[in-house]
DNA sequence: CATCTGTTTCGATAAACGTCAATATAGACG
DNA sequence: CGTCTATATTGACGTTTATCGAAACAGATG
């Protein structure tokens, strides 16, 4: 499969870097990414940047995909290989579907090395979702 | 179901909250989550507590209830009555079935005030999602 | 009381989801 | 080459979910 409709969507309203210019600037800044949307209690999500930000919440609304997430993003040196994470009480095939989930919601990046395929954290839509709930100064 | 003593720790240490005005409230609003955990990038999350996360997250997964979460969030006074938020492209019925479940999520929390039904953000559970998505080692 | 309006519950249905066993692919190693 | 190990895909199956229309409920007002 290739990249997900979904996901080119994303970071093309996102990330406006990339499509544009992405051919020749390599990617470096990883956490100076700007939100794809503000915190929700600022102003009322579209229908457009609701659809697309479930989809992140999506991802994280299962408990073993929460749990793989939390794995791969605790491992030391930031990336496990899936040998490494796969004891969480389902079979393999399952574990690759959820692996396959988090990665089309582009919360993880994936990686064969050799026998292994290493998953890691994609930092900057972390950061994302954080911003979109950070809570007014309200409470 | 009570809380479990290892729930109970958790709830202590994450926020002390919901012990005093909870006699007066019979089982009216059982299924409320206690919002809690590290940031997922700290360390994996446990299966009990994955569970637990998963329902917040899979609270704000739906486009519907993501906007009707934020119009709820952004509107003047912290408050919305349903009729001011009701215009997201579904049924009332449906309005209502998602409200209920932001609800249930702990996310939400509503009053009726005469005619109309106001929901207001439960500041404290948002907090505390955003603490779980704190950006991954910065090194 | 009767009625109107706003909100929720109920019943049904189609779609999406999570799971596994079986199978396929990719690379390592003889 | 053949085989072994590590992941991924496929197909099937049961469960959950989002949605609606109809009906019920709650409160205000005549």
């Amino acid at each position: 499969m290739t990249a997900s409709p979904t996901l080119t969507r994303w970071f093309d309203m996102c990330q406006h870097r990339r499509m544009s210019n992405a051919l020749s600037l390599p990617v470096l800044e990883p956490d100076v990414v700007e939100p794809c949307c503000p915190p929700l209690t600022e102003r009322p999500l579209t229908a457009e940047e609701s659809e697309r930000t479930a989809v992140m919440f999506k991802a994280l609304s299962d408990p073993v995909r929460l749990r793989l997430f939390s794995l791969v993003a605790s491992h030391p040196g930031g990336e496990a290989c899936v040998c490494d994470i796969s004891d969480v009480g389902v079979s393999g095939p399952t574990v690759s579907f959820h692996l396959k989930k988090l990665k089309q919601a582009g919360l993880l990046a994936s990686e064969r090395r050799g026998t292994w395929v290493y998953y890691r954290v994609e930092p900057s839509v972390l950061a994302a979702m954080g911003a979109l709930l950070t809570s007014p100064v309200r409470a």
